[in-house]
RNA sequence: GGUUUCAUAGCUCAGUCGGUAGAGCAGAGGACUGAAAAUCCUCGUGUCGGUGGUUCGAUUCCACCUGAAACCA
């Protein structure tokens, strides 16, 4: 324990201050930061992805943001390997890593012992029902917890059956925490962040949140990277005429408050998370509350 | 002022030929190892506007009251 790996990281539901907060802790601590966010991990994907500006940065290093192109893909697997190299590169310069986001598993696969393996070959199953799928699931792992309508699930598990010749629920589960990491949750009421999600919604449109979209709508993006955020695919469906403006607003705002509910149930779960109450009229008590923990 | 229609869950509404009611949305809880801002699962009691009347029994039929909408003056 005495040997592992200091890492600290900042977590929560979205639009919480997770950005402001690492910042603040990296100028006291002489700290680096690493994204933990899956989305940020693009380019041209800024305001909807309320990634942090280069003013905010205020001269912080900031590392896996935009490293990958809208139309590329990026999955666990590579944020594990990339993750944990900059957290070795951080700490060889004798500076604290901090990681922020809201995207747990990544977090948990980058600091637990999640394994993954190379894997290149893909399964096409676009021609099976959710109930053939299922059934064939069952045939070779007759112990499988997935639920037969989750088919994004049912195929996954059959593709690591096929490439791997085990069933995937014979996969290793071990959870052992490989860094000495400490989880700080920043939170606050629900009807708070619900306000908060609402408004940041809003400023999002001041800062041009629908020129950016455009911008990506009209070089024909259809990725996974573009389609998976909550905004992108929203303000597609206005710009294909199919709801009003407004409408694509309120969805926008909805899936944020779902999204930052099952962010809670994530993080109360799965993670050793303390949590602190953030003081948003005086930000800088939640800072020295963070320190404190963390010293 | 008159006529007609409506009044049911936080919202939009369905329904009960009289036996106290159910969808969508909103909301809540949960799962989670390669798209995770994704994907999936579970959760619906509310003076059926108010007061009377008819009835074994009324949210349902009738009367009046209150409120809303449309039309006529």
């Amino acid at each position: 324990m005495i040997n592992m790996k200091k890492v600290i990281v900042i977590c929560g539901p979205t639009a919480v201050g997770k950005t402001k907060m690492s910042v603040e802790l990296a100028k006291r601590l002489n700290g680096e930061i690493i994204n933990a966010d899956s989305t940020q991990i693009f380019r041209m994907m800024n305001i909807g992805t309320a990634k942090v500006t280069e003013e905010e940065k205020e001269g912080i290093p900031h590392h896996l943001f935009d490293i990958r192109n809208p139309d590329e893909d990026y999955t666990v697997y590579d944020y594990q390997k990339d993750c944990r190299y900059w957290i070795d590169d951080i700490i060889k310069r004798g500076k604290m890593p901090i990681l922020v986001g809201g995207t747990g598993l990544y977090i948990k696969a980058a600091l637990y012992d999640y394994s993954f393996e190379e894997e290149n070959e893909s399964f096409d199953f676009s021609d099976k029902t959710n109930e053939e799928l299922y059934l064939e699931l069952k045939n070779v792992d007759s112990s499988t917890q997935i639920h037969p309508n989750n088919r994004k699930r049912v195929e996954r598990a059959l593709s690591y059956y096929y490439q791997h010749g085990v069933p995937i629920s014979e996969q290793p589960k071990s959870t052992n925490l490989l860094y000495d990491a400490i989880f700080l949750g920043l939170t606050t009421d629900r009807e708070v962040l619900y306000e908060r999600i609402n408004m940041r919604v809003h400023k999002m449109l001041e800062d041009g949140l629908l020129e950016e979209t455009k911008k990506i709508y009209e070089l024909g993006y259809r990725s996974k990277a573009i389609m998976t955020p909550i905004c992108y695919k929203e303000l597609f469906f206005y710009l294909d005429g199919e709801i009003s403006f407004e409408e694509s607003i309120e969805l926008i705002q909805q899936r944020s408050r779902k999204y930052a509910k099952r962010q809670y149930t994530w993080f109360h779960h799965q993670l050793p998370v303390e949590w602190l109450e953030v003081d948003f009229t005086n930000f800088g008590n939640t800072i020295n509350m963070a320190v404190d923990k963390i010293k």
